[in-house]
Parts: structure tokens; sequence; C-alpha cells
DNA sequence: TAATCTATGTTTAGGAT
DNA sequence: CATCCTAAACATAGATT
């Protein structure tokens, strides 16, 4: 029970096994649910997942929550100020938003784009 | 070099020096990034991760993109099952979105949902 | 400001339940 | 299905450049 039974290097590469790729599936969705909500606590910022699995179920987790987060992303949440009262914390400003054109193709690469500019 | 400049444990709570809190956010950003595309290659599944910065700066990464996970989430792609039928492949197929009427509250918490059902 | 270093805290593969 | 166990793999806080 000792020495062999124990976490062992992958290639990340689809698991073939569909029973370890299923467990796989399990284990990393709830450490990435756990990193996007310690980022946020950490950083004050707004993070959302969204995960469609093989089987289509969808699993999300956002903070504040996913369709705000989505909302905004799309830029279909030009609704200027709802509350901004809070000098100390200095999480994302909802009324800073800008009428934008967001929404540019965005593919299998992290993109980084300032909203302001 | 000496057993003092390593890694201390850190409670989960914002971090208040401002300079560690922005160091903080890029390295675990790009450490969910790595992680969200992992879980795409390991497990064959869609996943998107959206995040905005205290400085409302836009960050994504999605695999095969933000603006498709997005949309299918949204339902916004309505599309029944064209073939619920490849058992090798069980990756998510793109036209077999169905017109269903997703898009309940997600609220701060981990959501998962059956889209056929 | 970002990249590098390194010891250590955290995650997780495989097995078992 | 999720969850526990173990030890190895991996991520990362803090310092440094």
């Amino acid at each position: 029970m000792r020495g062999l039974n124990c976490r062992r290097r992958i290639t990340i590469a689809r698991v073939q096994n569909s029973r370890n790729r299923q467990v796989t599936f399990s284990k990393r969705r709830n450490g990435l649910f756990k990193k996007a909500s310690e980022l946020s606590t950490l950083c004050g910022a707004y993070v959302a997942v969204v995960i469609f699995s093989s089987r289509n179920k969808i699993y999300s987790c956002g903070h504040p929550s996913v369709e705000f987060i989505v909302d905004k992303f799309l830029g279909e949440n030009p609704q200027p100020d709802t509350d901004a009262s809070n000098p100390d914390t200095d999480a994302p400003n909802p009324d800073t938003d800008a009428p934008n054109p967001i929404i540019v193709t965005h593919q299998n690469a992290y993109v980084e784009r300032s909203i302001k500019n």
C-alpha cells in the first residue's frame, strides 16, 4: 500500500481508459473550481468557469456569478451603475463599463484585452 | 537561497499588499488557464475561463473557444441532438446543440446540470 | 514590470472502498 | 458516482535580479 499506489507522472493527452478519464475529470474539475474561487478571493477578481463534459453536461462556477460575468464578457450589460459605493473594495467596478463593441474571436489561446482601450 | 525565501502558507483572503496581489493574480491566472487547458485535453471537455481583474481587464481562455462555449452556455445555439452514437469519441459534439431553454440563475456556487434532461 | 529561484504547501494518479 | 489514502508531481509565496 505504499510506494506504488501513489501519484505518477502523466502526459497531458486524452486519458484512454474511460473509467480513469471520468475520475480524472471529476477530480480536476473540482480542483479547477477551487483554484478559480481562490483567485477571486485573493485578488478581488471576477472569475467564471464553464465546462461541458464529454457527455454534454454543464458544470459552472462563478464569482460573483457566471451569468453576470458572461453578460459582461458579451458586452450585453451596458448597464452603467447599480451600486458602486465601496471605496475599500477595488473589485471590478460595474460602472466602468463602456459601450464597447467587444467580442473578438477567441481561439484556443489565452486572451488578454483591456476594456477601456 | 536559504530556507526562508520559499513558499509559505497563506490564508485564502484578499491579499492586502497591492503589489503582492498583482503578482499573485498574474501567477495564479496563468496557473488556472493551464489547469483549464489540461482538463480539456485530458478529458475531451469544453472548458472556458473568463476573468475580470480588479482593474477591469478581461482575460480569457477557452477550448475550443470562449465564444463557442459561452454561446452554448447561453443556449443561443439551439439545436437538439444530431447524433448520440459515437461510443469512442465522447467529445462534446458541436452539432448536437439542442433547442434548450437553459440558463438558470447561477450564483456563487458550483453548478451541475444536464442538457438532455 | 516581468522572469528566475527554491523550499514547501497543494494537487492528484492510482488503488481501494 | 464520490471519497479516502499515499507519496510523488506540481504549483507557488517570497525573495532576488
